[in-house]
DNA sequence: GTCTATACCGTGATAGAC
DNA sequence: GTCTATCACGGTATAGAC
């Protein structure tokens, strides 16, 4: 099959591209296969989800991906790079103009839920473990990505004011953890919005 | 390779046996299967896992597995199902006889925390989402062990005394999310003890 | 850059001897 | 009950035409 050729990819929105250049015909398809992979990996997970599934979404031939990824490994890595970017970045914007400690919590939480539940673009990657058999310095390298991220909020966590006795490295992993947990439960067609439970997790954690 | 075989399987300590009945050799290797199965499935992912791993782990040859259990699938449901009793059995068992509810909630905490954590017999998985491509019958069976499970604490989330305006279903997902993702981040060599990390989180969203 | 074709290996599962 | 031997399949990855 050569399925439909000579669709519009060079009609390629230019959308939030960071640099002002134009995006060439590689990075248009790469960016295309990064998209559809976070897709994959995050509704089945790495191991399922294999090469012909991915460049079946792409609307490309397994072999083609080869050109833009040198290994399976290397998309994962690239698409788990993007997601921890997404949330990262979004977080940052969200917290940098508040001054109120629980403010700036309460936004860094809606700001963590809503690209962690945001559909287009780049699928956000939950991971709770990488995927055995990593080499080691590609393992770092994720491990290194996520470190970077929770030191950034270190900061919000300490400014809280806190009953004596709190262990601040427990809180922040509980407040991690309810909010990357929303991803395992969360339903699209529900009632619930992310701002609203973003809030309601807050809340709890204030009284 | 023969392996070490004639090794003392027989001796096999009856241990916490349900039934009084002493197991009969099939049993006895249906449960080493079961909880080398658990431990690398929580490890390294149900995929990522292969039915000669298991059988290397249980030390026996790849096809003696399926005298036990008829597919992959059927064993991973019921490491799934022993790893829901686990839990449950050890919160329910907590939460009997205290009449407090916060101190019910810690309780439940605590227990629940202890099975996942445990490193000893079978390995609770903690699965955020469950393998792909499972029969709709099996994929119901685990929804349901998982909705029983949420049911059970359920009346003692109803019997806090929380503010006005508390959403608790939220509240449930919450303590859920934060309790389960210990066992993302929980280092069995770190100096925090289970039941203390249990205690901290109960006491965050109590204030 | 993408496609076609294919090498090569690990996988889940089965059959039958013991 | 367990082992040996084997099957058919789908996986990642590569080579070379276009």
């Amino acid at each position: 099959m050569k399925a439909s050729r000579l669709k519009e990819r060079a009609v390629e929105t230019t959308g939030e591209g960071i640099k002002p250049k134009t995006p060439t015909r590689a990075e248009a398809t790469r960016r295309v296969v990064l998209t559809v992979a976070s897709d994959l990996f995050a509704t089945k997970g790495f191991e399922a989800t294999s090469m012909r599934d991915i460049a079946a979404a792409a609307d490309l031939m397994s072999g083609s991906l080869y050109y833009h990824f040198a290994s399976k490994e290397e998309m994962y890595v690239a698409v788990q790079d993007a997601s921890v970017s997404k949330i990262y970045d979004a977080v940052e914007a969200a917290i940098a103009t508040v001054d109120d400690p629980w403010k700036r919590l309460e936004g860094a939480a809606i700001a963590h839920l809503g690209a962690l539940l945001d559909r287009s673009g780049f699928r956000v990657l939950v991971t709770p473990m990488f995927p055995p058999g990593l080499a080691p310095a590609v393992l770092q390298k994720l491990v290194a990505q996520r470190d970077r991220f929770e030191r950034m909020i270190e900061p919000a966590i300490a400014a809280l004011p806190l009953p004596a006795g709190t262990d601040r490295h427990i809180f922040q992993k509980h407040y991690l953890g309810a909010i990357n947990w929303v991803g395992v439960w969360y339903d699209p067609d529900g009632p619930l919005e992310p701002a609203q439970i973003a809030r309601q997790i807050v809340a709890a954690l204030r009284r």
